[in-house]
DNA sequence: TTCGCTATCTATAAACC
DNA sequence: TGGTTTATAGATAGCGA
């Protein structure tokens, strides 16, 4: 995009590449407000530059509920315990419907 | 975009809510990929609809690592344990780390 | 180096199928 | 209901101050 096309690789020059995160990360940051406002969601983003600078974005909920959120539904991905819970993730106590 | 402008605030209509989320996901997911990449940065997306499915992407070292390494960074951001490791961060010895 | 400014490229809202 | 297509809004690479 911009005034030519870029391949997605590691960028050499350092300040490009600098320049480059600083624009892309706002963009990331925003379309992720968005994203969560539109439809709904809970999300959470983190970034870290590589120079070791944190960024990052939550939700309304918040970060450390999310992060929890997070490792439980990964423990349930991972055991399989409830096929049942599985089943009813798309309608249970969200009256939205469809 | 798109064939009109729309307003940042939450999709009443539930299938067009639904659609939006696949998309606008899809496409926050590629812009996750492509920042890591360009920028040689370590990032973690989380996602989790309003049905409740999980999505989620981690830049190639691991969700884990990056969840560890955000928790320490809050530590830091928080506690202000070493004001010496802050301000080397940006310009030091390092020409263009990676 | 950081900030703004376009020319362009990409993402995507609707329309279709 | 879910995948394609299309025209347009939005993101952004390269510059210039």
């Amino acid at each position: 995009m911009g005034r030519g096309k870029i391949a997605i690789e590691r960028i050499d020059n350092a300040t490009n590449r600098q320049v480059t995160f600083s624009k892309r990360r706002g963009g990331l940051m925003k379309k992720a407000r968005e994203l969560a406002i539109l439809c709904d969601a809970d999300l959470a983003l983190i970034v870290f530059s590589s120079t070791g600078r944190l960024y990052d974005f939550a939700s309304s909920r918040g970060m450390e509920a999310i992060l929890e959120r997070y490792q439980e539904a990964k423990q349930e991905h991972c055991g399989v315990l409830n096929p049942t819970s599985e089943a009813k993730q798309q309608s249970p106590g969200q009256p939205q419907g469809r």
